[in-house]
RNA sequence: UGGGGGUUAGUCUAACGGUUAGGACAGCGGACUUUGAAUCCGCCGGUCUGGGUUCGAAUCCCAGACCCCCAGCCA
């Protein structure tokens, strides 16, 4: 997690530009030297990769200062937030490891004292009750080149406008029949000045107040209020807010209010992959995936069950840096940050995806052999457990090739390999079915080789990883990959659903596990020896277990193989 | 053709007028290997363009190009 030690105060040197600017805060005495930041998701969907990043950067500033940070939910539409959302989202930042330390709020714990601010402002002349429908306010705000027109309510009077506002509070209006808007500027070339509206009336049942309420704040006059009162110092947020900062300090100064800074800094996509609300609810919708937790989604909840690690997540995420430019970053990013934790932490074991049949011939009838193996090389703490072995074994069936190529240096016909903390073997024949399919290998096993080494120095050019047919445990799993083939599937003018990649899922229904995996839990950090990083499927059942591929290893046969030597 | 941002290798990022423009990921090559993994070593490759200031410019100035965001009673 980030604890970078060159963000002291003063620092600024290999900062970002937020932490630069944080830094600089502290030490001219600004709020006393107080960081406070916030994280304020909309409870309208699940928690996804970009998220993960803008959390985990706001938690980090505050940590890095030893400041608060506190979990808002931003609840201001009624229409389209629900508790399941709030649930989730709460399941997923502890997840991510994030503490808030009880500081839990919601915009809506504001509404109160939300509304008492814009009579104020109604009271001070900064706001007014207007009666133009949606379709004459659009067209009232002129465009982007033209200046838009004053609504003929702008001069109404403090207390007309005050009793409207009472009476829009007290359900007297319709839905869309009224608004309150700041009275700023209608020729402002920043279309946010150009008297944005503060409170619509909607007819909705909200999520935590109910129906106490007829108007609902909108975002800018609910977000920098909610920010004060809290005592936000820096106010993080996404780039396409620049514009509404002037409209953000526009309101803390009128009401004369505690005054965060907003500061905002690019959002990034993932190559290969989906991240606009939109288009992954979409995916979801459309039945393209599983659901939201699909594990081929970048959303947290799919990212968990696939078997990502939240330590990667946030190893990635610092990783990408902050910055004001577009970025997209490469899928192969991720992984890397992915396998370099799993490498580190995950339990070895062998499991044979597409099942060969292997017979020692000359293997002991009956004789069951148990052969240490070692958990973890890289962390020589973890042990090792036996594997057992047998006169019939399954192995990998792209581990042979009855006619290799000249860099295939796996079993073959007449050919010695290893098999893994096991013996040498010889293939010696061929089985095969009427069709002609490889069903069987009959190989001989050389007893001295017990362990894996051969005393008379003899080297193989491949280790093969098998399980013993007798105790295999069957398995289905389920391979994942890249689910848009395009690596931008959101830029160009075709409908993205067409980038999606049609192998995203590929299902091994008839894997055969070695005997340990038999306990393993959904979490569990696993390695499937030579063929990479696996998690069991939180619907996995004793009975019908079921493992996801979180990333594979990476493999340098496979990427050399379509080069030209 | 309004306003707000942005532009350093394939990707992301560092640089704070003085570095042979650094690092990571990807790619390529090699060493090692009981995972074709990991590890190690090496290579490839960059300052949007044009002027100017300066002993010296990715950095400062001028001009231009290109990209992103904004016309919800969404956030």
């Amino acid at each position: 997690m980030a604890n970078d030690a060159s963000t002291s105060p003063g620092e600024t040197r290999g900062a970002d530009f937020i932490r630069q600017i944080v830094n600089d805060d502290r030490s001219s005495g600004r709020w006393q030297g107080q960081v406070v930041t916030r994280f304020p998701p909309e409870p309208n969907g699940y928690l996804h990769l970009g998220h993960a990043y803008a959390s985990l950067l706001s938690y980090g500033i505050a940590r890095e200062n030893a400041g608060r940070f506190n979990l808002r939910f931003d609840d201001t539409n009624p229409s389209r937030e629900e508790q399941e959302y709030v649930d989730a989202i709460r399941a997923d930042l502890r997840w991510l490891g994030l503490d808030w330390e009880g500081r839990e709020f919601y915009a809506s714990d504001y509404f109160e004292q939300l509304y008492a601010w814009a009579e104020a402002l109604v009271r001070a002349g900064k706001a007014f009750v207007c009666g133009l429908t949606a379709e004459e306010l659009r067209s009232y705000r002129g465009t982007l080149t033209e200046p838009g027109r004053n609504s003929p309510d702008r001069d109404r009077s403090p207390d007309e406008n005050l009793a409207l506002l009472r009476g829009m509070r007290a359900g007297d209006h319709a839905p869309g029949s009224l608004t309150l808007r700041a009275r700023i500027d209608m020729a402002a070339p920043n279309l946010n000045l150009r008297d944005p509206v503060m409170y619509r009336i909607l007819d909705a049942t909200h999520h935590r107040t109910g129906d106490a309420w007829h108007i609902y704040p909108s975002y800018d006059w609910a977000h920098g209020q909610s920010d004060a009162i809290e005592g936000v110092t820096h106010s993080l947020c996404s780039l396409e807010f620049e514009d509404h900062r002037p409209l953000y300090d526009w309101f803390v100064e009128a009401l004369g209010i505690h005054h965060p800074r907003q500061i905002e800094f690019a959002r990034f996509n993932l190559s290969h992959a989906v991240m606009s609300k939109r288009k992954v609810r979409r995916l979801v919708d459309e039945g393209h995936v599983s659901g939201w937790d699909d594990p081929r989604m970048l959303t947290l909840a799919g990212m968990r069950r696939r078997g990502y690690t939240p330590e990667a997540i946030a190893a990635f995420c610092a990783d990408v840096g902050v910055s004001k430019r577009d970025k997209v970053i490469e899928l192969a990013r991720l992984e890397h940050f992915q396998r370099q934790h799993l490498n580190a932490i995950a339990s070895r074991r062998m499991a044979v995806l597409d099942p060969l049949r292997v017979v020692i011939t000359n293997w002991p009838s009956g004789q069951v052999d148990h052969l240490p193996a070692v958990n973890n090389p890289e962390a020589p703490e973890a042990g090792s457990r036996e594997v057992p072995f047998t006169g019939e074994l399954w192995i990998e069936r792209d581990d042979f090739m009855e006619d290799p190529p000249r860099k295939f240096f796996r079993l073959a016909p007449g050919r010695e390999v290893r098999l893994r903390y096991a013996f040498f073997i010889t293939c010696d024949e061929v089985v095969k079915d009427a069709d002609g399919r490889v069903v069987e290998l009959r190989c001989r096993y050389d007893p001295a080789t017990r362990g894996g080494d051969a005393p008379d120095g003899r080297k193989v050019k491949a280790t093969l990883h098998w399980v013993s047919a007798a105790e295999a445990l069957r398995a289905e799993v389920r391979l994942y990959d890249r689910l848009f083939v395009s690596e931008q599937p959101e830029e160009g003018g075709a409908d993205f659903l067409d980038g999606l990649n049609p192998d995203s899922l590929e299902l091994r229904p008839n894997a055969w596990l070695e005997p340990a995996l038999a306990d393993a839990r959904p979490g569990d950090p696993i390695q499937f020896e030579r063929l990479g990083y696996f998690a069991v499927d939180p619907e996995s059942r004793p009975e019908a277990l079921r493992f996801n591929r979180v990333v594979g290893l990476r493999d340098g046969w496979s990427r050399g193989k379509g080069q030209p030597d």
